[in-house]
DNA sequence: ACAACAGTTGAACAACTGTTCAACCATAGG
DNA sequence: CCTATGGTTGAACAGTTGTTCAACTGTTGT
């Protein structure tokens, strides 16, 4: 994703523009990569499932196996999220025998959402 | 979005289950509509636009116009998007004259950024 | 009343996302 | 070694999402 190749600005067809807010918007904007991990961060987030998954392994480590019965999906639905959450650092998992157990690996991810569900409910 | 029906739960084919953390999983895992709810809220967020004119419009009430150049865009893009901050309440606006100015409606919001931003600097 | 412009909207389109399905790998147990 | 089972993976498909485009509304100034 190239993000700092800016060949095309959209034209806003805008006249009466106020320069010094733009100028303070542009200023507060975070740099875009920051941006963008943050809106991916979030992304991780904005799915039902994975938050399923997430509130199911908070407390006590879960194997795939047991996530996929407490959730009522399919191993592999679970698996390709798991590897979502994986991928971003949210989860980590502990092999044991033929189990594979995954657990929160932050303390960060239970307050955010923590957070989020003050917000949700007013 | 039909949430309680579940004629069809998958099978998820698995032998080995850990009965007591199945139950306790099961037991944490929020009611169904507070779960689409919660990434419902992490899906608007999770979109760099419409960070990026969360951010742009953080301190100062900007307009349609002014944010669409800050972040160089078309109104229509920003104007779609502020119409999904809008319906989630993450926004609120006043018209004056031709203009009208969103700003943030909640500092909610602003914290869950700020301790993702946290989060993704390690 | 009319022209100019800020903002909104809906349809269309491309890009992306999540689940399913089938095939696969890895380990435990006979 | 062979089978059964937990887990992973990639392709395919349907559903969703974001931007663009063109048309529209509403307010201002003349």
């Amino acid at each position: 994703m190239s993000v700092e190749k800016h060949e095309h600005i959209p034209e806003c067809e805008c006249h009466e523009v106020h320069t010094e807010l733009v100028q303070k918007g542009r200023e507060i904007l975070p740099d875009l990569t920051v941006l963008y991990e943050l809106s991916d961060f979030f992304k991780v987030l904005g799915d039902s499932t994975r938050l399923g998954i997430l509130f199911a392994i908070d407390g006590a480590p879960m194997c795939v196996c047991d996530i996929a019965i407490a959730l009522g999906m399919t191993k592999s639905a679970v698996s390709h999220q798991l590897k979502v959450l994986r991928q971003n650092r949210l989860v980590k998992y502990k092999k044991v025998g033929k189990n594979v157990f995954y657990e929160l690996s932050d303390d960060h991810v239970r307050d955010i959402i923590e957070k989020a569900l003050e917000h949700i409910e007013e």
